[in-house]
DNA sequence: ATTTGTTGTAATCTTTTTGATTACGACGAT
DNA sequence: ATCGTCGTAATCAAAAAGATTACAACAAAT
């Protein structure tokens, strides 16, 4: 019934090169440890935002960095970099896959609730769209500010 | 990545009993036999919707009937009523449990992000409210007809 | 050129979640 | 009393998600 964490660790692997990569070069490991999972599931997390042009990583040497003003990537981009891998076709809803066609009901309910399926995911998404990672990061600033 | 069928076959389960209660008795075999799963999942979404105040069902004799006006249940009620279950304590978002507190970034992420996935959330569920059974049982009816 | 630290990626394992299935006692209607 | 059905527990199997190990490729530094 949950999304998976896979988002967040995203979004904090981000908020991670964003807020650090002035002052340390950000290798996985260096994000695993913020986040407290295992570096190759940064690796990981780190191919998925490479591949939808948010950050570049330096192969070799190490480190990575944002590869666009933080102004423009949104939590919707994250949510479809991490979430567009595996077979999802970025469904939010499951459907249980055989309802009976010899059913009036089961014939006609994909028809029926998958526009307002569709429909109730878009909302959300338009939700993940308003925020900024510069956002983000602004508000970090200032939780920080507080903590001193 | 997603959310559980639960909630589809809820909502099949539920535009069944509307769909046929009036001329059959409407058994967890009978929608088991739509949605095409086992009858035991029918009984456990049967009990959740009762637990919720949707349907009530007869036990001995058998059947499930909707025991409020299809007008006034939404999605979002079918949807709360399904989820409710099980440990969830109805979080869509999933965050990985030990950011690390040491860590700047990993200290605050919990309270910058949270509010803005719970704005996601509300998002999709508002979404959700707008659409009721009876609108389903209309637009049920109609793709029946178009069917003849 | 060799060393060093890091990434890319595959393979494997464990855990968790989900749903399927079996089983059976309780109950209501006939 | 019987029959069909529900309520519910117990068990199983399959799928999904992560964790972990391992290692080749690669870039930079020496």
């Amino acid at each position: 019934m949950k999304i998976t964490s896979r988002f967040t660790v995203a979004v904090q692997t981000l908020l991670v090169i964003v807020r650090f990569s002035q002052t340390t070069k950000v290798t996985s490991d260096f994000i695993a440890a913020s986040v407290q999972v295992n570096p190759v599931v940064i690796r990981r997390t780190l191919l998925s935002l490479k591949a939808a042009g948010i950050v570049e990583v330096k192969a070799g040497s190490g480190g990575a960095s944002l590869c666009r003003d933080a102004r423009t990537v949104t939590l919707y981009d994250v949510f479809r970099a991490v979430d567009a891998v595996e077979g999802a076709e970025g469904e939010l809803f499951h459907f249980h896959e055989k309802p009976n066609p010899a059913c009036p009901v089961g014939r006609n309910i994909r028809g029926i609730l998958d526009p307002h399926l569709a429909d109730a995911q878009r909302a959300m998404e338009k939700e993940l769209q308003k925020v900024t990672l510069f956002d983000l990061a602004q508000e970090l600033r200032a939780a920080e500010q507080r903590q001193n």
